[in-house]
DNA sequence: AATGAATGAGGATTCATTCAT
DNA sequence: AATGAATGAATCCTCATTCAT
């Protein structure tokens, strides 16, 4: 009741914000499966908070507008991606290009695989909305071609790769590989996750023509 | 319904007829610029209607609601982009998979390149809504993806082409090539339609790596 | 059904403009009321349908938003009070200040005394929220200040009237025979309206002091 | 409730009730700022519990309602205005109305003068609605004008003043100074508050024909 | 006493679609 | 055929108030 009897201090805070942060991660949980499911356009905020097990208003004690819901789930799914592929190349050398791009794109396509939700929303609702979220595509694009793009350089400079504008070679990786886990959510071309990304390793480096 | 159906008089019916379609092609007209201005969900119909300079309501007098329109404007757009690439493959053998391919592809990036609605339309809204209208592009990847896929098994019986799968191949060339055209909407790499076009077709014979 | 069967050209419209006019008349009618009765703030645009007998979105096709309808149903009752005024000084010279501020004070008694609902609306609120609204009431003050103020300047020249800050004098006056009229919507001071006119002219003249 | 009556060790209790009655005050002060810079309506809970630098909900501990702030905020400023007035009245004779009427509306000048967030609250937020509020204009009013009426009437009796309905001139004395304090906020007529107030007093006695 | 999270009713506005003319 | 007025369901967001701690 008294002040003094309040364990006051760093420990309520800690407390208080861990459950403020996990409040979030529900809210943000609950709006990637509806949004996937749906589509950020479809979707309520009803729904995210039906999914969420909170009241309606609730959600705007943690996100001001649906919009910045979107855009802080979609952060959140480019980091985790973005941790991913570093990962993978954290052991590589770039002197081994074939490596390298074999790691970032296994490792894509392996979150991809986990994720299904993720591929969604990265590839269908940032579209959305006369390019109002394309931002977020674009910035994982981005991200990931700079990472490949000093790959492909490194090699170029090496004599492993053929002179092509770097940037481009880099987008068309990552667009094969978003395009190709995409098209897995609703087309099965009985191709087991790693064979294609095998697969796009191949072609990238190789073509299709035999050497 | 068609034309020569028409028990009337020929000559007053064919007129309406004919305005008809001039009409819907009014409509479809100003669907696309408006759609690819704003996407399909933001638009309204009251959008449609203006830029079609016709009243409100009219525009229900030649489709029944608003994604029987959008279902419409992208059966043209897939029918012209298919007309496009047979054309260009008309006088192809399916003997020299090279020639076949890059013809494939210039016709389909100078598709694109003018007109850039068409791009908009087919790799954004197509997106855009859970799964209603990816049909559409999927419509189009799977036709493209099966004629390549016949230059592709050909090939490779004929020993030209790697064995691989090739629906799987042809889908990539066509993921590559849409999302290239589709980047050079907001993003210059400073390259010329047919430098990308062609490094999509070295890329896709010869990979990266220096023969 | 064919075009030539329509009684076309300015007949047509003439009757749609007037049918326009109509249905704006009966929404503003409508809101009158209902603002009159519960506040601007407190009614909804549905109480305002409701009582127009309109559906719901039907308002929205003839005013923009709330905040529209109620402008617009402001500067109907300035010019009202305007006219109402000028009207009743019509006849009047400006050498005789005494005939020409009972007419307007009366005539404005009048005007409020048969539309109790304009008076709510400009004395209550016109004062409602953070002043956005403000500018109609003073609206009517600075027009109702400046004719007053033209009489008592011209009385002022003439020796009819102290010297005294013509726009404040004037201001007075409208403030008075504002609040007067409001205050006999809640408090019956058992006046009839003209003797309150009269009493507010004995008043500005003549004060409260034996002469 | 009151701290004489408090049964408790006086030391704590005495303290308890100065900081529950330092916090009401805190948050009426609050209210205040908030309510007179925006409005009654348009300020929330929240912005009120900002400015008075406390938690969200606190402030109802203190009042129950939205409301109960504003109507207890309105009786501290009737209560401070009355004071003002009674005190300036404190020395006059009913035998010298000029002087009393002269001391009354100086008083409620300076106060306004001083405080015009109260001119605010008691002359626009207090109409702002449906006739919930306008009690407390209409107490000061009736308060202002009790006490003037009684002047008037002894002055009448006197035959210092005409015989005229004594509440309806107090009423139009109190109606002039709210109306010309509230002016003063928005409209700059170039006069100092003194020369405002006694403009007030002497049309109130002498009206503007010249003696 | 105080905090601030949670609730949920309420309200303005939009827009696809229908319909009388 | 065409118009444009009318409908009303749907949705985002606000905010007074309550409540667990």
């Amino acid at each position: 009741m008294s002040t003094a009897a309040a364990p006051a201090g760093p420990g309520r805070r800690a407390v208080g914000d861990a459950q403020k942060e996990a409040r979030r991660g529900q809210i943000l949980a609950a709006a990637k499966s509806v949004f996937a499911e749906a589509g950020f356009q479809t979707s309520t905020m009803a729904d995210v908070a039906r999914a969420a097990e909170l009241s309606y208003g609730a959600v705007y004690w943690y996100f001001t507008s649906k919009e910045e819901l979107f855009h802080a789930l979609m952060e959140l799914e480019e980091e985790a991606l973005r941790l991913r592929i570093l990962a993978s190349l954290a052991g590589l050398s770039l002197e081994e290009p074939d490596q390298a791009l074999r790691g970032a794109i296994r490792a894509t396509f392996e979150f991809f695989e986990e994720d299904r939700a993720a591929v969604k929303l990265l590839f269908r609702d940032s579209y959305a909305m006369g390019g109002r979220f394309e931002s977020h595509l674009s910035g994982i694009y981005e991200r990931f071609i700079d990472d490949l793009a000093e790959v492909l350089s490194a090699a170029q400079r090496r004599g492993q790769v053929i002179a092509v504008p770097a940037r481009v070679a880099a987008f068309s990786v990552a667009a094969l590989v978003g395009q190709l886990a995409y098209r897995r959510l609703t087309t099965d071309d009985g191709l087991d996750a790693g064979v294609v990304a095998d697969f796009v390793v191949h072609l990238i480096m190789d073509g299709l023509r035999p050497r």
